[in-house]
DNA sequence: TTTGTGACTTACCGTTCGGTAAGTTTCAAG
DNA sequence: CTTGAAACTTACCGAACGGTAAGTCACAAA
């Protein structure tokens, strides 16, 4: 059960709920009921401020996608060059999912449910992130000649790296121990940045 | 509708819907009744094959890691060098994604659900998979006195890699057309054994 | 010809699902 | 003091869920 801290409007507690839940479980295993129980409230509760199941999970993938469209316009004022933008945009995402597990959960649920789902509500959560990725990629000393799908493919493969292992630990800890884990953890970011640049330094 | 091949018993048509429709909509997404109705039958026809929906589920998943040791175990013996092997088997399991793209998508779910899932099944379909894969990446040149955390590290980025991208195409068509995702299919292969060199020349 | 057995079916069961309808309570504005 | 809206509640609804019980039917063995 969650509190309902002062400052914190109800619908806000049920959106953030609701992220845990949907990551935690997807769309079909969360019910709208157990979302409204951790603050609890019933169900109606959560239909009058959201108006039905579906644009719920709506405004939780819409904020999703927001905060990474953020992320990624922080990391290119951040920094100059567009090598270091992408660099540190990546491992801020993978920083991200020790402090936000869900959101890596949610977007990895978004990309394998979104064919089924899309049949009644076609919006691209995605497209404004992917596609200025792509143009952060394209800026690349040796990449501004690349076309969106090369430079896609290279940066898509360090995305893939990085959320598949954000999703992971829960089976790798259970697999391997905590220890292993912990160990692996520490490997990880080195091993990353390694993928980077191998990846980037070399143009298609 | 599936049709009901001649030589092909019910059980196994059954199994095969299932591999389907849990890969596509999940385990709650899909139902026993939804998997029946594929071959024209009722639920009932189906828990008298199985029992029940989690025993089901835990077939399928069964069969799809089963296959996956296989594919390491051919692999293996196809080739003499580790990292021959690594690099083959990488790439076998790409191009599976294209004839089989179900076997991503369950793996994924699987990655994502069995936390909550587990307290009730609490068998680790991909322990033996993984734990083959840092043995062949033991065996590499240079990488003999890595640790188990290590090659995990190594080799699961490229693991996350592929299936992330594997489980991506329906968002990617419809993000970026059909036209960028085939030249992206292209262009996917040589940047992935590009990563997969530079990840591997250079031990820990 | 009887007896079983595997492969199903129809008929249910209790539970949960998302959602509607119609309140009740709180509280601030007029 | 009245009005009205926001924020909920209880009481439902029909549909779908996984699963049980009790058959029906085909067919092979005894």
């Amino acid at each position: 059960m969650l509190e309902k801290s002062p400052n914190e409007d109800t619908r806000t507690a049920l959106l953030r709920a609701a992220t845990r839940l949907f990551a935690e479980k997807g769309f079909y295993g969360a019910s709208i009921a157990a979302i409204a129980r951790e603050l609890d409230l019933t169900k109606q509760a959560l239909i009058h401020h959201f108006g039905s199941k579906e644009r719920l999970y709506g405004e939780v993938l819409q904020q999703i996608a927001d905060e990474l469209v953020a992320a990624m316009v922080e990391a290119t004022s951040d920094q100059a060059d567009p090598m270091a933008q992408l660099e540190l945009l990546l491992t801020r995402m993978y920083d991200t999912h020790k402090t936000r597990p869900e959101q890596s959960r949610l977007l990895m649920r978004e990309l394998l449910d979104n064919r089924p789902r899309a049949e009644r509500a076609d919006t691209w959560y995605l497209k404004s992130f992917l596609k200025g990725l792509v143009v952060v990629v394209q800026r690349i000393p040796g990449w501004q000649s690349a076309s969106e799908a090369e430079a896609l493919a290279a940066v898509y493969q360090l995305l893939g790296a990085i959320s598949y292992y954000a999703i992971s630990e829960p089976t790798l800890t259970r697999i391997f121990g905590k220890a292993t884990y912990a160990e692996l953890d520490e490997a990880f970011p080195t091993r990353l940045r390694l993928l980077m640049r191998a990846s980037f330094e070399r143009p298609p």
